[in-house]
DNA sequence: ACAAAAGTGTTTGTGTTACACCCATGC
DNA sequence: GCATGGGTGTAACACAAACACTTTTGT
């Protein structure tokens, strides 16, 4: 996202991607969440427009890449908010207040602010990553990037907090149905790692032999050698995902 | 769709709804599907734009209410169609040859036309009518406007036989879980229509005994008083769908 | 030997499919 | 009475949950 020149009609007007991407660490889901770099505490998804010769899938391939550093993610539409009132003024008014000065280091101009608090229509994806892959970058506008447990979320600007929910909704809708999970957790695994990330999208426990049994009966796993962790007990199996 | 105007800024730009609407009729699921008033045979979906105050939601009714005269439609959003190479160029491109004349008659420009042939992105939305309650009206850019029978589409612009594909199949999807299947039938209907038109949906036969079972134990439908057909046989029991 | 956790097997319950039967209706 | 199609009950089966037991590991 570059603010400094998208009314230029390089990008499509008034449509833009915004991006909910789950990672998976200390048995707990987290979302990948930038701090804006200005005064008054903007947390906001990581969002961008489209390239005219871009398709949407892409666009939001780029702004994933942007921000981790990796070319080959799983994502997936989810929904398009499109609200009249949908727009980033409220949010950008009280911005613009509290950052006087910066606006005009940052090279912006009322035409672009024009551009950036008209009426927005939003796609929205979401995105399943090897948060151990994940090369964190910060985009030009951010101050920070930092991961927030689900259930530890900042205050988000606009509907971003609602996009994150609809978002997990349809993860654990899917989560079975395309056996996307594995795209969270690292190369290898126990299936005891599988559970807890279960655990961690659904919050809710699983029985461990009835869990074990689910999810090889799916044939997807193939079994590697054992795992000795050096604990008083049976060492696990480590298992890989067929890519089919 | 006013073709004469739509480059002031009225409208969201590059952005569009395209509409699968079902309806049952004659054991049959068929889709409404105008077409132009344009030599040369071309059948699109109810389409049109999204005004500047306008929820997306309420435009995709507005695009409905213009075909059907109805103003409270089940509609829900299955899917954006964006990649880069999406436009009408190719399909305006024989229009315009065919049609040379009849642009001037609409009040038609370049400019207006070059508004039309730019990328577009659309968002899909399907809905679900009681056929026999529409009232079908032409769109003000339609020569006629008619239903097809879901396995005997004309061939349709664009993408958009793979709109109505995407559509069925997340149709397919929903039906059991959002109990939306009634929104097809009358006000009351028996047991037998209901599986007559989860026959035409998914395409394959049910067992009746069984598939009475399921419905019912649904507890959605509330039992009103016998049907004489006339026929020699039991008088099926008529039901009405308890809406929440 | 023992504790801890992994892995496997068995029983129970639930829900779906298949089969059989009964009921109402008009000729 | 009988053919026709609607409605209901039951047995067979498959799937999932709950329970129990065995195996492996390090101390």
């Amino acid at each position: 996202m570059n603010l400094k020149s998208p009314r230029e009609q390089e990008y499509i007007q008034q449509l833009s991607i915004d991006c909910v991407i789950f990672g998976y660490e200390d048995e707990q889901l987290k979302v990948l969440i930038p701090k804006l770099d200005f005064t008054g505490d903007f947390w906001a998804l990581p969002a961008g427009f489209i390239q005219q010769e871009e398709d949407i899938d892409e666009a939001a391939r780029r702004i994933l890449a942007e921000r981790t550093g990796l070319a080959d993610i799983y994502l997936e539409q989810f929904r398009v908010f499109g609200t009249a009132k949908r727009s980033n003024k409220t949010f950008m008014e009280r911005l613009v207040a509290l950052n006087p000065t910066k606006l005009d280091d940052w090279g912006l101009d009322l035409n672009t602010l024009g551009w950036l608090t008209r009426r927005f229509v939003s796609i929205g994806y979401y995105a399943l990553v090897d948060i151990h892959k994940v090369n964190l970058q910060k985009g030009n506008i951010d101050a920070s990037i930092q991961w927030y447990p689900i259930r530890e979320l900042p205050s988000l600007i606009m509907d971003h907090e609602e996009m994150i929910h609809i978002a997990l909704d349809t993860l654990r809708l899917n989560l079975d149905q395309k056996l996307i999970a594995y795209n969270l957790l690292p190369e290898t695994f126990t299936i005891k790692e599988v559970q807890e990330l279960y655990e961690a999208i659904y919050e809710r426990p699983f029985a461990r032999n009835n869990f074990q049994k689910k999810i090889l009966d799916q044939q997807v796993l193939e079994r590697l050698e054992k795992k000795f962790t050096g604990a008083a007990n049976k060492a696990p199996y480590v298992y890989r995902w067929k890519r089919y």
